[in-house]
DNA sequence: TTTATTTTGACTTTCTTTGACTTTGACTTT
DNA sequence: AAAGTCAAAGTCAAAGAAAGTCAAAATAAA
């Protein structure tokens, strides 16, 4: 299958590169002969965040679309909070884990207030229960992310 | 690509003069070889008053572009933003603010990274398109705040 | 067969490059 | 002083270059 292909030689570029890597859309899908938005298709379907990448792109002219692998090793303690973090949580369950990251001087007190602002229940306050928690666990689990860029 | 070979260059310039700096149109395209008005496009799409920069000039013989990087108080910039962020945001749009908040060193790489995860389209996927940039507004505003904190 | 994933391609949006034309200001000449 | 000249910078739109989007069609999986 063509999408795994791909998938499996953008891995192996990223390998080769050290876990970041630029591409180019167009000139990729010239060398593979297939159509561009194929490339697209793989990347948002295989390197998503919820596995570990992180995407960036610019149009126009020169433009190309960046990957980011956060490989594990010095992220590994982050990662694992990363699993650990469910589908939904709650606002107290985020500030738990944000004082354990805390206590462990995995985050300082900035992040700290950012992550717990951005998934605070005042912020959050325009949505409904069911749909509060899971959109925070998104959040949540993106700033983790973020933390390890 | 020209127009970032430019702006490098421009924001080097501007490092060495210390904030400040004038530049002549033409000659500077002579240099770099290229078509006037294409250092006049670097400036108008990298340096915007968005960002923090102030551009003034003088035609006719001897004229010349001045690059004025500003800074602000602290807070009182931050404040300038909560206020002009509205009920809603697109992601683009964080993403300007937040490029001109590092720009002035006023937040720095890592929250930078965070916000923008918090907020991003990928974290709110789940939500549909009007709600999206006003979920998005809230949790910025509630960053923005934790910044000052 | 039904459902989920992949493949394609037409169309859109964003960003860059270029060049022709306009406006402005300083200096020179009348 | 008024007019003319020339050297800047400004403006704008067309063309080009890349990535994004979306949905229909094809294929694979259940």
């Amino acid at each position: 299958m063509l999408a795994d292909t791909i998938a499996k030689l953008i891995e192996e570029m990223l390998n080769d590169a050290g876990g970041s890597l630029e591409l180019q859309r167009n000139e990729m899908a010239n060398r593979l002969g297939c159509v561009p938005s194929q490339i697209s298709y793989v990347i948002t379907s295989r390197f998503t965040p919820e596995k570990g990448y992180i995407i960036e792109s610019r149009r126009g002219g020169g433009g190309c679309i960046k990957i980011i692998k956060k490989q594990m090793q010095k992220d590994e303690y982050l990662m694992h909070f990363f699993y650990a973090i469910g589908d939904e949580i709650s606002e107290r369950e985020v500030l738990a884990y944000l004082n354990n990251l805390l206590g462990n001087e995995l985050i300082g007190k900035k992040s700290y207030e950012l992550i717990a602002a951005a998934t605070s229940n005042s912020a959050l306050s325009d949505l409904p229960s069911p749909a509060r928690d899971i959109i925070r666990a998104k959040i949540f689990k993106h700033t983790i992310l973020a933390l390890m860029k």
